[in-house]
Formats: C-alpha cells, sequence, structure tokens
RNA sequence: GGCGUGGUGCCCAAGUGGUCUAAGGGAGUGGUCUGCAAAACCAUUAUUCACCGGUUCGAAUCCGGUCCACGCCUCCA
C-alpha cells in the first residue's frame, strides 16, 4: 500500500519513493537545550514520532536522526547568566528533554547527535565548502556561506533573493559580510564566548547553527536522505541554509520529503519563547493532565494545521480516553465461548483498512481517528448485544493494539480501580436500600459517595464503583 | 513590499472533480434501558461547503476576482 506526504518542496502531495526499499531515513531538527521544552516544541516532536510509526506501521524500517544544539548565543549566554560550565548547563535541559519524551510515549530516535561532539565533522563541511569556493573568511574572522555562489537558494522557501527586502531590523553596517542574507558557517571566537572556542583552520570560535543539521545527517544518513522534518518557521532560513551548505558540497540533492509542522497555538495566540507564553510539560503535569492526555490532544491536529491548545482539550482528552478504557474493560469481562464471526472479522477489517489509509496519506489523522472510534461504536454495540465471544473481545482488543502501534494513547489492560472498604461498604448499603425501594436513602448514598469522588453505576446485571 | 496558508453544521474537523443531500468527535434534542441516574446504543441537527463570476454533462473540490483570518521574510518547532 502505498503511502503519500505533503511535500512543502514541490508544495504537493506526493508518493513516498524512498531510497532504499522499505526503508526511510530522515532528519529531524531538535531541541537547543538551553531551558525546557514548551508544549509546542511537543507538537512538533508528536507529529514526527507520528511520522516513524506510521512508517513502520506500513512496514518501513525507520532511522531517525534527530540534533541536541548545544552550543549556539542562546546556551552560551544562558550558562554564563547561570554562573555554569556549558555541558553542565545543558545536561540538565537535555535529561529533562529525554524524560519529556518518555512522558509522551515519543518513540526515541536512532540517533541522537549532539552539536558539541560533531567539530570535526562541520570543520570538515566547511573546508569544502571553502575549496569550492562557496565559503569566505570575511574581515571579522568568520566563515561565511556565499548566497551568490548557490543559485538554487531560496527554493525551498520558494523565496526570490533579488525581491527581499533588507530586513527592516537588520542594520547592514554591523556585518562585514558580503551579503546579508550569508550566513555564518564558523564564528570566530570573541569575549562573550567565554572559554567556548574550539580551534581550527581559520581560527578558534565556534560553528554557526546551521552547520550542523547538514554535518550530522550526512554523517549518520548519508548524502541524501528521504525525509527532513521540522517546524514551519525553521523552513527559512535554517532549512533553506541546510540545502545550500549540503548540496553545494556534495553536489547531489540534499533531502528528498520535506516535511513541515504548523505552529500550536494557546487560546488563539501564537506561542513562543519570545512571548513567554508556554506551557512546560511539568506545568501540565502540576495541573494533573496525564501524558496520554497531552500526547491525545497534540496527535489530533493534523500535522499542517495550527493547533489551538486548550485546557478544555486537555479535559475533554481523559473523557475520551475514558469512553476507551470502559470500551476495553468490558471487553476483556467477555466470557461467552464461540468462535468469531465471519461479521466481526469483517467489521475489524474494515477498521483497521480505513485506520491504514488513512494514516498513509499525509498522515490524516482526523480519518485515522474516525476509523478507531467507528471501531469503538461497534464494539459497544456487539457488547450491548450481548452476543459476543470471548474469542471475538480479544480480537476486538488485538485491533485496538494494533492502532495503539501507531497512537500509543491506550492502556489495553486498564484494571478496575481498588474502591476503598469504606466506600465499598457505603455501595453495598445503597444497593440494600434500592433492593428495599428505599430509593431517598439510596440517592442520598450515591451523593454522599460522589461527593467522596466515587460513583457508582448501575447495570443490567449489577453495579459498580468508579472514581470520578 | 515579497513569499505562503486557511475560511466546511452551534464548536472542533475530514473530504480537494461524480459513490458528498458532506466522515468522525464535542454540544443540543428525542428515544431504548433505568425507580431515577450514569454508561452504552438508536434517531435527529449543512440540499450545503466565506462571497461573486467562470470552466465542466457534473465543483466544497479546478480557474479568475473580492472579503476575512493567520504565518514567514528577524532567535523560535
Amino acid at each position: 500500500m502505498p503511502v503519500y506526504f505533503f511535500n512543502t518542496m514541490n508544495r504537493r502531495r506526493e508518493e513516498f519513493k524512498p531510497l532504499k526499499d522499505g526503508e526511510a531515513k530522515m532528519y529531524t531538527c531538535g531541541p537547543t537545550v538551553y531551558n525546557y521544552a514548551h508544549i509546542g516544541n511537543f507538537r512538533a516532536y508528536i507529529f514526527e514520532d507520528l511520522l516513524r510509526r506510521a512508517l513502520k506501521y506500513h512496514g518501513y524500517k525507520v532511522t531517525q536522526v534527530m540534533n541536541l544544539t548545544d552550543v549556539d548565543d542562546k546556551t552560551i549566554r544562558d550558562s554564563q547568566a547561570a554562573g555554569k560550565e556549558l555541558t553542565d548547563y545543558t545536561k540538565v535541559y537535555k535529561e529533562a528533554f529525554f524524560n519529556d519524551l518518555k512522558v509522551l510515549k515519543v518513540d526515541p530516535a536512532e540517533h541522537y547527535p549532539a552539536a558539541t561532539e560533531h567539530i570535526k565533522e562541520m570543520i570538515g563541511l566547511i573546508k569544502i565548502l571553502m575549496g569550492k569556493g562557496f565559503a569566505y573568511q570575511a574581515e571579522d574572522g568568520c566563515i561565511y556561506f556565499s548566497i551568490a555562489k548557490f543559485p538554487a537558494y531560496g527554493k525551498l522557501a520558494k523565496i526570490d533573493m533579488e525581491n527581499q527586502q533588507a530586513g527592516v531590523r537588520i542594520n547592514t553596517d554591523e556585518y562585514a559580510k558580503d551579503s546579508v542574507a550569508d550566513f555564518a558557517l564558523w564564528k570566530a571566537w570573541d569575549e562573550a564566548d567565554g572559554n567556548i572556542a574550539w580551534d581550527s583552520p581559520w581560527g578558534k570560535g565556534r560553528p554557526g547553527w546551521h552547520i550542523e543539521c547538514s554535518a550530522m545527517s550526512m554523517k549518520y544518513l548519508g548524502k541524501t536522505f528521504d525525509i527532513h522534518t521540522g517546524g514551519i518557521d525553521n523552513m527559512f532560513p535554517h532549512h533553506e541554509d541546510e540545502i545550500a551548505q549540503s548540496e553545494a558540497a556534495n553536489g547531489c540533492t540534499y533531502v528528498n520529503y520535506w516535511l513541515h509542522c504548523a505552529h500550536l497555538m494557546v487560546d488563539g495566540d501564537k506561542m513562543s519563547k519570545s512571548l513567554g507564553n508556554f506551557y512546560t510539560l511539568r506545568d501540565l503535569e502540576e495541573k494533573g493532565y496525564s501524558g496520554e492526555e497531552l500526547r491525545w490532544v497534540l496527535l489530533g491536529t493534523h500535522y499542517r494545521k495550527k493547533l489551538n491548545f486548550t485546557l478544555d482539550a486537555c479535559d475533554q482528552a481523559r473523557i475520551t480516553l475514558m469512553r476507551f478504557r470502559e470500551l476495553f474493560l468490558k471487553l476483556l469481562s467477555v466470557e461467552n465461548e464461540g468462535d468469531v464471526r465471519e461479521e466481526i472479522t469483517t467489521m475489524i477489517a474494515g477498521h483497521k483498512k480505513q485506520f491504514g489509509d488513512a494514516i498513509g496519506d499525509d498522515l490524516n489523522i482526523s480519518d485515522a481517528l474516525a476509523a478507531v472510534f467507528n471501531l469503538l461504536r461497534d464494539s459497544n454495540r456487539e457488547f450491548d448485544s450481548g452476543s459476543l465471544t470471548k474469542a471475538e473481545a480479544e480480537a476486538i482488543l488485538a485491533q485496538f493494539a494494533d492502532f495503539n502501534t501507531v497512537l500509543d494513547v491506550f492502556d489495553l489492560e486498564p484494571e478496575e480501580a481498588e474502591v476503598p472498604a469504606d466506600i465499598m461498604t457505603m455501595a453495598e448499603k445503597r444497593q440494600e436500600a434500592r433492593k428495599n425501594r428505599d430509593f431517598a436513602t439510596a440517592d442520598a448514598l450515591r451523593d454522599e459517595l460522589k461527593d467522596k469522588g466515587w460513583f457508582i453505576e448501575d447495570n443490567p446485571d449489577g453495579w459498580r464503583v468508579k472514581p470520578l
């Protein structure tokens, strides 16, 4: 079954044709570890997780690289402000980042190269660019990439450099570069860098931001690879610069498919570090939301569409996931003997097909979730009819497990909550009252239990107590 | 100024030339069940897809124009 992606390079939905059959190599722009990542960052990481899981669902072997930017203006600035060594400072946020990924059930990438551990590769790449005449050393000692030497510059962002207004806030006089748009490959050391410096053929200094992605993707994925992902705002200039560096140095196509994820908004406003209106995962965990609930919210909007994040949506996610949980509990309780009826097999297969087609069609999550909800509804209906066999219930649960390899939001083996003895006693007293048709007492006890956080549910064949 | 995205029911949202009198979720309403609830299920809520014009046997889907909202061009996923 073919898989399709919307390729930003051509602004079209295209069939995915990997360089090597059955394998997908992807590179993802990772975090700059100078602070805790916020929920908007995680929107992107969850999109990339969905992408790799969708590829795997369709049988691809995935090799993903995600870089960690642990040296740049911000990490240097903030580590100095904190009075810490750079590596000690970034270590804290690296660890926090991996912990957050775990909470959100983001599958780990195959490689997480850190910029500071690949200085040698970056210098090597800059050497090639210098050798081929694409880069030059300016009077300030920095090495710049000369955009004028790379005519294809702007092909991803569809920017024609001739027509660009010189940025309103750029003071051209401050720069030693030949052209304002030229970007730094290597930054010569200055006092603000403190003790952060590496030796290079061009004097001591540190790499520019863009060069790390080109150098590290080349090392782990090759000169040309299948998929490059990132946030829409990284498209220009960062990804454009990556293309320029890599294609100038290697003389071949850098990436075949570019996938960009839209922004996350909070209550209708753009969220960003500079605006300061952001939630970290910690903030939301403190409010009592689980990783699965947040994952459900971040997963639910198609990646190319702006996602409006609200706490209301998180509350809703809890209720929705509870609906599934209730179904799983019901299915696990089925004991009827018997085979799996043909119609059940057909029903399950139909929903599986819808799900697979949807997730393979540029990650159409809405349609994929529709399939999941359709299975929920049909399963409930079958359960209610009372004819469901244990084998059928297991087949349905197996299908949810299959969906869960992509979604990873369900607990497929939920357990009934432990009910404290005093709560149980009250519930039993209520049943007694109901039996005697003393509904006033029964309802009073039900209200009292509700105040204590427990809910009594009467079923045709009994009753149960569950937490609110 | 340049580049780009989007406007689908009360809300979120899929669908991008015929099976669309438009999927799915939320909310509402009616019903089955229940002592009453809850849960679950059933029914119901867009002859219509921002607006105007065009192409076509046929358009939410293509083309042109208008209006509105938003993003990037500057560190940011």
